[in-house]
DNA sequence: CAGAATCGTGCGAATTTTCGCAACTAGCCA
DNA sequence: TGGCTAGTTGCGAAAATTCGCACGATTCTG
């Protein structure tokens, strides 16, 4: 289970052209195991299973870095703590309503009018991996 | 010049069913003064000069409320650090570069149609009022 | 108006996130 | 090999944000 996670994290991050640390393979594959909204801390404690040693900075920084080469997404849901996942095959969003905390999934296609207007009129090719709209 | 701003943001609050309190009315007022992405501390430095207990926490949960309802806008401009200003009466919206931080100021056009789109679609009121897209 | 319920605040602590630095590593080139 | 350079990490501290609580103020109800 681990092992596959781990491999497939290797595999993704030399893809990326990133080095393949034994921290950065650890806090991938816990996203990856996690599949889904995972915090900070989530990533933290699973990937430390593996690697004890691992710092909390260093989780932060890979996430951050995994986020810039769009291996993952980042997404503030509104509950004060920041959740990253895997940048999915077919990206998706949220609407969630501020009255009662409702989640609904919102297909990228319309978003992707958005985007592909962005790049069209400014040249700009712009991140919108993972919305939260409330 | 800061009577003025109390005025209005004293206005503001009522209009928009809230208690004009004294901590709400610098808070709001500060937001008036700096006018444009003003970091939580920013608020806070600004206010306390007119209030000077004024708590942190209490600019954090003004600004919270004051963002539910519409009066002003919160952006993560990708420093660390939240920004909230008055909802313009002109939205507009950022494009920041990630290679060298530069931002583009995107008009509301563009995202509107996303915005009639979710509401057509979902019957989903969005706040899609201040972007950073990156 | 009294009493009850709700709201808003300051305070301090806890949690989340960022930062600076020194040590260690990997790759490169002579 | 040996040393230069850039990249990465752990560590601890700092900064940003949230939370729980107790008190005082405001609103509501009768």
């Amino acid at each position: 289970m681990q092992r596959a996670a781990e491999r497939i994290a290797n595999d993704e991050l030399k893809r990326s052209g990133l080095r393949a640390t034994a921290p950065r393979v650890a806090v991938l594959a816990a996203l990856i195991q996690q599949d889904g909204h995972s915090s900070a801390d989530d990533v933290l404690c699973l990937a430390q299973e593996r690697l004890p040693e691992l710092n909390r900075s260093t989780v932060y920084r890979t996430l951050e870095r995994l986020r810039d080469h769009r291996i993952v997404s980042e997404t503030d849901l509104g509950d004060g703590v920041r959740r990253f996942e895997m940048v999915a095959a077919v990206p998706h969003h949220h609407l969630i309503c501020t009255g009662c905390g409702a989640m609904i999934e919102l297909s990228d296609s319309a978003v992707d009018a958005l985007r592909r207007e962005i790049e069209s009129e400014h040249g700009f090719r712009s991140d919108i991996d993972h919305l939260a709209i409330f």
